[in-house]
RNA sequence: UGCCCGAUGGUGUAAUGGUAGCACGAGUGACUCUGACUCACUUCGUCUAGGUUCGAGCCCUAGUCGGGCAACCA
């Protein structure tokens, strides 16, 4: 394989930050180009990550670089192991065969090493070529950071303050009104580092005091207001284990973990426009010797149609409108795999969209087209009745047969045929027929006739009602002629409809998934959970053949004329395959 | 009533002082043993007002509208 990128169906994309970037390689800024993936492990991956992933991850194997994966897992009162490991497995999912080696990963257990640069002390974590590797982790530079922070004391850029969390919030002011002087901003150096090292060794109580950065109270960026750089917690960590009762915080540990790691673009999302001065800050009161990262911000994705918003989706699933994490309903990544959404049909929707800092909303026609053009080219076909309706061949006998060898792909020869057999009894969907049809109504009506896929054409004749008036039977005839390969298959009629044959139909559930909301932006409603679409799933009985009865878990299908779909992941253990719908096929005859 | 950021067809984007283009959607038609795919055609745009310039979507000023920021979250 070539350039991975040329395999996609997009071309590379252009946009500010790959501008930028281009720009900071030929200038000769940095030789090497390294960014990173940083997420929290408090939740499953979206497709608002993957957006970022494909960003992080693209602009990297562009410029024959790095992207670093690494868990920003600085509040272990919100973090689990579990998160790890389905982030871990999703990015793996996401990019493999694409970007797969350029992934930045460690040797498994490792730490920073401290090295001199230019004689002065640097730690830097090196990402492992070979050898068991694992993501890196914000908590493996716990230490460093903790030294870090003594330098900032030692330099009097920061100090203890024994504030409340509510007193501090008053004394910050608003943002129209300058915040006050803590009345500890003005302890002295050695007090500082005494105080800071019994935080550490863990004398006082959750809350009792913080490290804060000592910059001004009156600047109009509320986060220069000598932010909190680190916590008591008295904890234990996921990955740290129990050795630590502080813990920095965001501002504090993410840019000096890019700087650890030799990240040279952060890109991150618009919310953390107006924390790049205090990033700076952070990084040039330390006289750090190596060139720093820098921070570039871009708009994150909002789908029509969908929530992103961890704490959201999480009520979605504590509430059970939806079945986990990773229901097929859900953005997720670990739902729109198990929907059969393939993940270079997400990766061509992240180039596609752009990247931009304008707070956009793309509509979901344009995810759902994707995933439908990806799909179109490859996918076998098969035929599936979803909500059936008897249909018998008055004149063909009981046990009467003929088959047919039905190309699996309409343009693709290379995958073959399957044998269908047609019989005198076959389903056919229910919106095939219709007693009293709508005008251009080009399906089975009465007087009218029609072709069966692969079939024949065939004739209606009558119909059977039950007690109630409901049709539960049509018989038609069939003109065997006008089968693939005799005299009369050019045969014209306005219509083709699919069908199974009856003695071989054998009935399995599928899942018709639809939108899970009914608004395109169910965040902005009062109560997103008052906007969630009753039918965002149908569960039928269907009828499939024994084309379809031996699929295996993740297979997919274009059931013709109905969509896409793929065995569900999780339903394994029966004997027959449960389906899901990825998606349907475009519909231009349903809405007029 | 502070600071930061943004604004190009219905939607998402390109044009980096020199012909406003692409994709998606929508509409019409052709084709069709999938009302799919494919193909053809059509529709539709630079937030406003000034300024600089031979020339402004792009640069400057002011305004309007939208988003973000005052967690011991990230």
């Amino acid at each position: 394989m070539t350039d991975p990128i040329e395999d996609s169906t997009e071309s590379t994309p252009t946009d500010f930050i790959r501008e930028i970037i281009t720009e900071d390689m030929s200038a000769g800024r940095t030789p090497k180009i390294v960014t990173r993936f940083p997420p929290e492990p408090n939740g499953y991956l979206h497709l608002g990550h993957a957006k970022s992933i494909c960003l992080n991850f693209g602009v990297a194997v562009e410029n024959q670089g790095r992207c670093n994966l690494r868990f920003d897992d600085t509040n272990p009162a919100k973090e689990e192991t579990r998160y790890v490991d389905s982030i871990t497995q999703d990015i793996r999912w996401l990019i493999a065969d694409w970007a797969d080696q350029h992934l930045g990963e460690k040797q498994l257990g490792a730490v920073p090493q401290s090295q001199s640069v230019g004689g002065r002390e640097d730690n830097y974590a090196a990402p492992a070529s070979s050898g068991v590797k694992e993501p890196f982790f914000a908590s493996d530079y716990f230490e460093p950071l903790f030294g870090y922070a003594e330098q900032l004391i030692t330099s009097g850029h920061a100090f203890v303050c024994d504030l409340s969390a509510e007193e501090a919030e008053a004394y910050r002011g608003t943002p129209t009104e300058p915040g006050r002087n803590s009345p500890h901003r003005d302890r002295s150096v050695d007090e500082n580092l005494d105080l800071f090292r019994r935080m550490r060794a863990g004398e006082f109580p959750d809350g009792d005091r913080t490290l804060r950065a000592k910059i001004d109270m009156s600047s109009p960026n509320v986060w220069l207001r000598d932010p909190l750089l680190y916590r008591i917690r008295h904890v234990d960590h996921h990955h740290a284990g129990a050795k630590w009762s502080i813990y920095p915080l965001y501002d504090f540990a993410h840019c000096l973990s890019d700087y650890i790691e030799g990240i040279t673009h952060s890109l991150c999302t618009l919310e953390f426009e107006v924390h790049r001065p205090l990033y700076n800050w952070i990084l040039e009161s330390l006289n750090l010797p190596r060139t720093l990262p820098r921070q570039i911000e871009f708009a994150a994705l909002n789908l029509a149609y969908t929530l992103f918003s961890k704490r959201r989706v999480l009520r979605l699933v504590e509430e059970k409108a939806v079945d986990g994490w990773d229901d097929p309903r859900l953005p997720t990544l670990a739902g729109l795999r198990r929907r059969g959404v393939p993940a270079s049909a997400i990766r061509d929707f992240a180039y596609r969209i752009g990247i931009t800092k304008f707070d956009s909303l793309t509509e979901a026609a344009v995810f759902e087209g994707i995933v439908r053009d990806s799909l179109n080219a490859s996918t076998p076909r098969r035929l599936a009745v979803l909500e059936p309706l008897k249909l018998v061949l008055t004149n063909l006998a009981e046990g009467e047969e003929y088959i047919t060898a039905a190309p699996n792909h309409p343009k693709d020869e290379s995958q073959g045929t399957r044998p269908i057999r047609l019989t005198r009894e076959i389903y056919i969907e229910q919106d095939d027929f219709a007693e009293i049809p709508p005008p251009k109504f080009r399906r089975l009506k009465p007087g009218g006739s029609v072709r069966l896929k692969y079939g024949c054409i065939i004739t209606y004749q009558d119909l059977v009602k039950d007690e109630d008036g409901n049709v539960v039977e049509v018989h038609a005839t069939a003109d065997l002629t006008t089968r693939s390969g005799e005299p009369n298959s050019g045969q014209k009629v306005k219509g083709t409809i699919h069908w199974v044959s009856a003695p071989d139909a054998i009935d399995t559930e599928v899942r018709l998934y639809d939108r899970l909301f009914n608004v395109p932006e169910p965040g902005t409603a009062e109560d997103f959970m008052t906007c969630l679409n009753p039918d965002s799933l149908r569960i039928v009985s269907a009828k499939i053949g024994p084309d379809l009865s031996t699929a295996q878990s993740g297979d997919r299908f274009q059931f013709e004329r109905l969509g896409y779909f793929t065995v569900d992941s999780e339903s394994i253990s029966s004997e027959k395959p449960v389906f899901n719908r990825t998606i349907t096929l475009r519909d231009t005859w349903t809405n007029k």
